[in-house]
RNA sequence: GGCGCUGUAGCUCAAUUGGAUAGAGCACCUGACUACGGAUCAGGAGGUUUAAGGUUCGACUCCUUACAGCGUCACCA
């Protein structure tokens, strides 16, 4: 019997190996395209982008100037630093490839053609070789007229194209802990800037709701439970299993321990130690041996798990009971950060596919059999060794299961694209999975992609469930809340609600907390969870941003509903007014990027900084007080901008903004 | 050992994918606001980007070699 008592893997199934890139072809090279053209033609209605009117610029300067046939993606064209004038910046130097004159004089040339040619751009200036353009007023001012109304601004056109987004993917017989958080904020948002940006989004998971880990919560129940129920002992459910699991583990040290000082372990010891090993650590290795051989707890659980496979029914009807109680508890750890699924996949449905692809896949020649009776595949021209999928006995492993999940996910949902938000412990594994799938023809694999994270640490050290100091997804959502509560109840602005409306607010201001903290990290990057800095409110976090939104909300209640028609009578326009149009110019692009990269932390970034150029504004100027009546209408449009998008941005990392706080 | 990831201010993270003087936040100093819209704002200090070579107009970014930390290399999931 191959059964091996190990769980290494608290969650489901991380990145990298080579480039993201060469994983997935063919969409990646369309999708910047298309996004391009959205931006274009839905968002901005009424004028052209910028950058497309800089870049065709360009082009038929260099044909005019120099008789160069070049495309927009031969020059880098960025955003001006904010040390130089000017807005956008050309790289002068692959001219100097082509024509023969310094950077300084082919930028002196072009800047002075630009602006001859081109109305949006007012000015330039060259510093060595950058091309700075100073884009005109009248341009940023027509563009705030055309976003600020709209609270859509920033995502595209459905382009009726599917992906499928599994994450989160526990296993039963443990509640959820800080490295889930990670994966469901991660998964959840990128299923959003997906949706952003135009797709149509099915989220999945799947559960891992069998094997020797449930069975030993089921036997610690019914050996010590005494018919406890989570409502009788008044815990959540979830935890109420899980409890039952430690307990197995430490009824099991116990029985371990006793087994050591038998004369038979003993004898064993003293025949198979290794040179210096002392009893401790050799006992310590010889653990699983043991739960096979020796242990009464485990041939009890293995019986367990065999009248499981055996559709036993009264085996099945305690599962049912034991992971029903789970799910009550999952549930309502899911509704308390707001994220939701549109199927769930249960291994127990799941386990047995995979076979006849394997069978197809034999005759093809995609794999080939031992002697032995098992069946292998040969990775190893992709640097990725010989890979074991059916075992001599005909069944099925881990990767077995996955090739056919895959599959009938794709009949389900049809999606071209597949994203598994999967901690990077299983790299190696998805790199196997997807070189699998591409050889086996399959229409979807290019579009395959496992969105690797890296673990979550503690300041005090690695997260390690054995010692103890695993972090409670639940506990942890709780102790950010209170730190909120004790933030307002010394600020005592909320005095007035009711307790009620008070506990909202402050919940969504701790998860916003909470959610921020995570996400703002790019997901490769193994990253260190401080519980006490992610409840300090202050920096880049997520309260500072919802209050600009809330300052935003105060005042424009204030205003009423006033007349804004003053606001193209204002021309001139401050450097802080114009720098804040630009960066919501952006967000399209960000959001763009985000789901290209699939990399919540952009729009993280970018939110904050948005926030804080407001959080400037609002402090340097006047808005409803303003010196005209047009520079009023004007910043109240320019506030209901940033309201919108800031909004935007929020929901996109899954947060959510109270009305005031 | 093979393959892979990571290494940036005291700490937590950025850097428009090869562009200008490497930027933010926290913590630490200094200042603004009788609180109006106060969970706000401004300034200072803090760096040989782990090290050494290489590629070029230009390197945190690409290549090579070290060093350090981590992951993975199961007929487990």
């Amino acid at each position: 019997m191959a059964l091996v008592f190990q769980e290494r893997y608290s969650c489901r199934r991380r990145f990298h190996g080579p480039k993201p890139r060469t994983f997935e072809p063919p969409n990646l090279r369309t999708f910047p395209f298309f996004l391009t053209f959205a931006i274009q033609f839905f968002n901005i209605p009424g004028q052209m982008n910028i950058v497309s009117i800089i870049q065709q610029g360009v082009v038929q300067g260099a044909a005019h100037l120099y008789q160069l046939e070049i495309s927009a993606e031969d020059f880098p064209l960025s955003t001006t630093r904010k040390e130089f004038e000017g807005d956008y910046t050309l790289v002068v130097f692959p001219f100097t490839k082509h024509v023969k004159k310094s950077p300084e004089a082919i930028a002196q040339e072009l800047g002075a053609y630009l602006v001859e040619q081109v109305a949006s751009i007012k000015a330039f200036n060259v510093i060595k070789g950058f091309l700075n353009l100073v884009v005109d007023d009248a341009y940023w001012q027509a563009f705030l007229q055309d976003i600020y109304h709209n609270p859509q601004y920033g995502t595209q056109a459905p382009n009726g194209r599917k992906v499928m987004v599994e994450y989160c993917s526990p296993n039963t017989n443990k509640p959820l802990h800080l490295g889930h958080i990670r994966n469901i904020l991660l998964g959840w948002s990128v299923s959003k800037i997906y949706e952003a940006a135009g797709y149509d989004v099915v989220r999945v998971q799947i559960i891992n709701d069998r094997g020797i880990a449930i069975c030993k919560s089921m036997l610690a129940w019914q050996k010590f439970g005494e018919g406890a129920t989570p409502e009788s002992s008044g815990i959540k459910s979830d935890h109420f299993v899980g409890d039952y699991y430690v307990l197995f583990e430490k009824k099991f040290q116990e029985e371990y321990k006793t087994w050591q000082q038998s004369p038979e372990a003993v004898a064993l010891f003293e025949e198979k130690k290794k040179a210096e090993q002392s009893a401790e650590e050799y006992f310590k290795a010889y653990k699983d041996q043991y739960f096979n051989l020796y242990s009464t707890l485990g041939k009890q659980a293995r019986e367990l798990l065999l009248a499981w496979e055996a559709n036993d029914p009264a085996t099945i009807e305690l599962w049912k009971k034991m992971n029903g109680w789970v799910y009550a508890g999952f549930d309502s750890t899911f509704d308390k950060l707001g994220v939701r699924f549109d199927k769930l996949y249960y291994e127990s449905n799941t386990y047995l596919l995979g076979r006849e692809t394997v069978d197809q896949g034999l005759n093809s020649g995609v794999f080939y059999r031992l002697e032995d009776g098992s069946v292998w595949i040969d990775l190893e021209d992709a640097k990725l060794d010989k890979k074991l999928v059916l075992r001599k006995d005909g069944t099925s492993v881990y990767i077995t299961q996955d090739i056919g999940t895959a599959q009938v996910r794709y009949q389900d949902f049809g999606a071209e694209k597949m994203i598994y938000v999967v901690a990077d412990e299983q790299n190696y594994h998805f790199q196997v999975l997807f070189e699998i799938m591409k050889r086996l023809g399959e229409p979807y694999a290019g579009g395959l992609y496992h969105l690797s994270y890296g673990m979550v640490d503690l300041p005090s050290g690695k997260m390690k469930s054995r010692e103890g100091t695993v972090v409670d997804a639940d506990d942890l959502i709780d102790e950010v809340v209170n730190e909120a509560w004790e933030n307002s109840k010394e600020r005592g602005t909320l005095a007035d609600l009711s307790p009620e409306a008070q506990q909202e607010v402050i919940r969504k201001i701790g998860v916003a907390a909470l959610k921020f903290f995570i996400v703002k990290v790019h997901p490769k990057k193994r990253m260190i969870f401080d519980p006490k800095e992610s409840v300090d409110l202050q920096g880049q976090t997520g309260p500072y941003v919802q209050n600009a939104i809330v300052r935003c909300n105060s005042m424009l209640n204030k205003a009423g509903n006033p007349d804004l028609s003053a606001a193209s009578d204002y021309h001139t326009l401050e450097t802080a007014e114009k720098d804040i149009i630009a960066q919501l110019y952006q967000f399209p692009e960000i959001i763009k990027q985000a789901a290209e990269g699939y990399d919540p932390s952009m729009v993280a970034m970018y939110s904050y900084e948005l926030a804080k150029a407001f959080h400037r504004f609002w402090h340097d100027y006047r808005i409803l007080q303003a010196e005209t009546e047009a520079a009023k209408a004007f910043r109240i449009q320019l506030s209901m901008a940033v309201r919108n998008v800031l909004r935007m941005g929020l929901d996109l990392l899954g947060i959510e903004t109270p009305e005031r706080m």
